[in-house]
DNA sequence: AAACTTCTCAACCGCTTGCAT
DNA sequence: TATGCAAGCGGTTGAGAAGTT
C-alpha cells in the first residue's frame, strides 16, 4: 500500500491551474530553481502540493519543453525505443529533447498505438498479428484500392485462418526476422516450407543454453532478433551500443549471437535429421498446400513446441514496424533503416506489403 | 441547431525507487 | 538494517474540444 496523496491535505486545490497559479510557479522557479518540491508551494504562495506543482512544472510550464505535432522522426523514434523499452515512458523521453513523458505516452496510447492496431501490429510486443490486421479499414475506398498483388499476398495466408495457431506462428516468425523469408510471399507453395523451416529454426534455437538472469536473457533475444535482421539498426541505436557495452556480458552476448547467427543460417539449408523431437524428413513431406497436411502439420508443431507456437509472442523488435511505418509515409519522406539489407527479410517485406495497403494521409 | 459520440491531453492516483537518518 | 520521506514513474481519469448524426 502506498501512503496517502499528499493532495487531500486539507485546504490544497486540485484539478485545473489558473493562469494566476502559473504565473506564481514559474516566477519561483526562476528565481530559486525547483529545489524542494515540498515546500516550494508554501515558499511560491500556491495552494498546491508539492507533487501537482512539480507536474505542472514538468509537463507544462518548463521553458524547454516542445509543443505541437510530433514529427515523424519523432514518431519514428518513439516506435523503435517503445519497441526496445516499453513502456518506459521516462526513458523515451530522455531521447527525445522537448518531449515530456506524460505526452509522448498520450501521444502513444491516442494515435500510434491504434494506428499499429490498425496495420495489424500488436503495440505490446511490435509483431505483425494477421488477427489484429482490420481488413475492412485497407478496403475503405478513399483510403486506398488495393492491387492484384495486394490481395495475391493477403491470399497466401488464406489457408492459415482455420489455424490460429499458425497464424500467430506465421505472425511471430514474420516479426522476428529471423527467417530468410521466401522470394516471394504471396507464394504459398513456398511460404508453409519457410515457415516449417523457420519453426525448426526456433525449436534449435530455444534449445540453446539458458541464462539464469532474466535481463539479460531478454537482452540477448533482442539482441539475437536484431543481429538476424537488421545489425545496422542495431549499432546504429546508442540504448542498444550502451548494452553492448556491458563489459561483464559481452563475451557471452557474442557468444549467444553466434549460436543466433548459426540458428538463422541453418533455415537456408534445412536440418536433415532430427530438431527437438521434430522429424524433419516427415515434417518437409508434410508440406503440401492443402488443408488436411496444414492441419497435421499444425498439431505437430503444437505439440512439440508449444513455448514458442502458443505463445505468438515474439522478440520484441523495432524494425518491422518502423520499416513499415516509414515506408507508408515513402512518399513523403526518405526512407531509413536500410530499406536494401531489409528487403531479402520476411519481416520488413511484410510489413512493407502490409504498409502498402495503410492510409498514408496520418502522416499529413 | 441540438444531441450524441469520440478524441485529446492535463492532471491525478497509487506504487516504486532511492536516499537520509 | 530498518524506517520514513521525497521524487519519480506509469496507468488512469475526466473535462473540454472536435466531430458526427
Amino acid at each position: 500500500m502506498g501512503r496517502a496523496p499528499c493532495c487531500e491535505k486539507s485546504g490544497l486545490k486540485k484539478g485545473p491551474w489558473t493562469p494566476e497559479e502559473d504565473e506564481k510557479l514559474v516566477a519561483y522557479i526562476k528565481k530559486h530553481g525547483q529545489g524542494n518540491w515540498r515546500t516550494l508551494p508554501k515558499n511560491a504562495g500556491l495552494a498546491r502540493c508539492g507533487k501537482s506543482c512539480r507536474l505542472r512544472w514538468t509537463n507544462y510550464l518548463r521553458p524547454d519543453i516542445k509543443r505541437g505535432r510530433f514529427s515523424f522522426e519523432e514518431e519514428e523514434t518513439i516506435i523503435q525505443l517503445h519497441s526496445i523499452l516499453g513502456n518506459k515512458w521516462s526513458a523515451i523521453a530522455a531521447r527525445l529533447p522537448g518531449r515530456t513523458d506524460n505526452e509522448i505516452k498520450n501521444y502513444w496510447n491516442t494515435h500510434i498505438r491504434k494506428r499499429l492496431l490498425r496495420m495489424g501490429i500488436d503495440p505490446v510486443t511490435h509483431a505483425p498479428r494477421l488477427d489484429l490486421l482490420d481488413l475492412s479499414a485497407l478496403l475503405k475506398p478513399a483510403a486506398y484500392y488495393p492491387t492484384q498483388a495486394d490481395l495475391d499476398a493477403l491470399r497466401a495466408f488464406e489457408p492459415l485462418a482455420s489455424y490460429p495457431d499458425l497464424l500467430r506462428l506465421a505472425s511471430t516468425l514474420l516479426s522476428s526476422g529471423s527467417a530468410a523469408a521466401p522470394a516471394a510471399i504471396g507464394d504459398q507453395q513456398q511460404l508453409l516450407p519457410w515457415l516449417l523451416q523457420a519453426q525448426m529454426a526456433q525449436a534449435a534455437a530455444m534449445a540453446l543454453p539458458q541464462q539464469a538472469d532474466h535481463q539479460f536473457m531478454s537482452q540477448q533475444q533482442q539482441q539475437a532478433g536484431a543481429a538476424c535482421q537488421m545489425p545496422d539498426l542495431v549499432h546504429a541505436n546508442p540504448m542498444v551500443q550502451q548494452q553492448q557495452l556491458a563489459a561483464a556480458a559481452q563475451q557471452q552476448q557474442q557468444q549467444h549471437q553466434d549460436m543466433a547467427a548459426a540458428a538463422c543460417n541453418s533455415m537456408q539449408a534445412p536440418p536433415s535429421g532430427y530438431v527437438d523431437g521434430l522429424d524433419v524428413p516427415a515434417l518437409m513431406q508434410m508440406v503440401q498446400p492443402d488443408a488436411s497436411n496444414l492441419q497435421q502439420w499444425s498439431s505437430t508443431v503444437t505439440s512439440s513446441n508449444n513455448n514458442n507456437v502458443g505463445s505468438g509472442v515474439s522478440t520484441p523488435s523495432s524494425s518491422p514496424v518502423a520499416a513499415g511505418l516509414n515506408h507508408s509515409a515513402a512518399s513523403t519522406a526518405t526512407t531509413y533503416g536500410g530499406g536494401a539489407s531489409a528487403s531479402s527479410d520476411a519481416a520488413a517485406l511484410f510489413s512493407m506489403q502490409l504498409s502498402e495497403l495503410l492510409d498514408v494521409s496520418d502522416y499529413m
